[in-house]
DNA sequence: CCACTATGATAAGAGGTGCTTATATGAAAA
DNA sequence: TTTTCATATAAGCACCTCTTATCATAGTGG
């Protein structure tokens, strides 16, 4: 049982090419090499595994038994060695992602777009879900990374920002804007707002209350995108996420109504596991939204 | 490519008992191996394999699915070796007899019977054949041992005698049967004999004939028993072996015939490639058949 | 028929690799 | 803190595997 295992390597060839000396060609060693090898594992095992004959040599009825084992353990080895191979060079593996559809749309949408260029094998796949279940997902291994709000902070993840966002009031086109808005005056528009479960809009309370103002919005949905929308028809002043409202703004369905103090930045960020070592293809995606030179 | 495959075995055991020291007490190395190991290992592949926590280490990504292949190798060269250590010990295996019915009967029988009382795991394989046809399933390999008629000569086998045989003509029991027979007397009976083609008739007329006398049967039969049944039921005077036709000349369903000078004896041979070690059922068989003592 | 080639077996020796022990490092537990 | 339990690293040695060289045998070819 505790045959070194590369002599089976060597049984294996040997077996394969029938003869000593061809088989000592191909894996570079020595005639001599392979004659004491297959001696010795002759011996180990009790049992003659190759006939010599004049022109090289033949399993025996026992060899050949083992020679069966042997192949499916090589073969195996190989296709792992194979594996590892293509994973190195990222010609496969997999890359699960954690975030919510707003980011993913307005934020990861051109990486992952450009990753599956870069790496046309791997398999990406997407989890959406609420910050605190994309961390779930990250601890459980089930997720390689999650882009989540910031401020999060989580003993066993590493947290890295990697995009600064900032909330702002849009309206539709025909409102009336003035000129500067008080927090208190923005409490006092009809505002839609995202609904109360979600970070962004924890986050816009705490801000505001620390301001004295207390927001009770006349809308509150879920998604990102219908605030917009909302706003667009006149229903109201909704608070979005600059970064991911571009198109909106710019052709002129909303406008963005300008604060006395502007409301401080927050961030997207990236978690994942901090003692366990990223998978390649997530740490190559990391790079990639990192903006480091990806291979 | 060239790994050195006695590391994947650490790996496999290490990732089994996700820890470096654990694995290490059961291999029997220190833990500084293991590490080294899969350092090699690591460095090897150009991939991390284990993330090492707190408490031993995990498999990464990458590693589970190198594991899995690892797995399914061991697994086989497992298997290998305990066939292997069963084959030794005659706990598998199979063994290929060729021997035609009248020699299997009243020959092997008993052989078989034991050997398969000793190695009751072992697979028998018979086939009947003529002597020619043995000869030639064992050249081919799919015969481990041919039983056949001496004498026989063939470069590529080894032949050896194992049970003297001796030729005896036989009649009814009511066949007044003079003291002695010459050989001319005999070619005048009645006789009953095997048909031309086998090995014995060949030799039967040989030996007749150099004696001057030819035979001419008034029956010819293929089968060895039909002789003596045909014998007894006085249809004529038969050419037996004697030592295949103990019981009927026991139980005096026929009688023997004395001739004045009796036939030179015969041998059964047991034949096997000479350039081929036997498999090892076979070569216990052929023990047993020697009277060697068996393990 | 004898040299020549190709097979594997054997002997002896060198080199390298994979162990060992010892120590470092780090994090969690006490 | 100190202790404990994990892995990492360093240095050195012993063994084991491969090499070279030679032998042995048989088939091949001129």
């Amino acid at each position: 049982m505790k045959t070194k295992l590369d002599y089976y390597r060597i049984f294996y060839e040997t077996a394969r090419f029938s003869s000593f000396s061809s088989a000592a060609q191909h894996l570079y060693i020595s005639q001599s090499a392979i004659s004491q090898c297959i001696h010795q594992l002759e011996t180990d095992l009790g049992l003659r595994l190759f006939a010599r004959t004049r022109r090289g040599v033949s399993l025996t009825t026992e060899g050949a038994l083992l020679f069966e084992k042997i192949s499916t353990a090589m073969e195996a080895i190989s296709q792992g060695e194979t594996i590892m191979e293509r994973l190195r060079h990222l010609e496969s593996g997999a890359l699960s992602i954690a975030a919510g559809d707003t980011v993913t749309s307005h934020y990861l949408m051109p990486y992952l777009e450009k990753f599956h260029a870069n790496h046309p094998e791997i398999r990406i796949e997407m989890a959406n879900s609420y910050s605190a279940n994309m961390v779930r997902l990250v601890k459980e291994g089930k997720a390689d990374l999650a882009f989540i709000n910031l401020p999060m902070e989580d003993e066993a993840l590493t947290i890295e920002p990697c995009l600064e966002i900032h909330d702002v009031f849009v309206a539709g086109k025909n409102f009336r804007a003035k000129k500067k808005y008080t927090e208190t005056e923005i409490a006092e528009l009809p505002l839609i707002l995202l609904e109360k479960n979600s970070s962004s809009r924890h986050y816009l309370d705490t801000v505001f209350s620390e301001k004295g103002a207390e927001l009770s919005p006349q809308i509150e949905i879920a998604a990102h995108d219908l605030l917009l929308r909302f706003a667009a028809i006149h229903l109201g002043v909704a608070c979005v996420v600059e970064e991911f409202s571009k198109e909106s703004l710019a052709n002129g369905d909303v406008q963005k109504l300008c604060l006395a103090s502007p409301l401080p930045p927050r961030h997207i960020g990236c978690a994942y596991i901090k003692d366990r070592p990223l998978s390649l293809a997530a740490k190559a995606f990391l790079e990639l939204i990192r903006g480091g030179e990806q291979e």
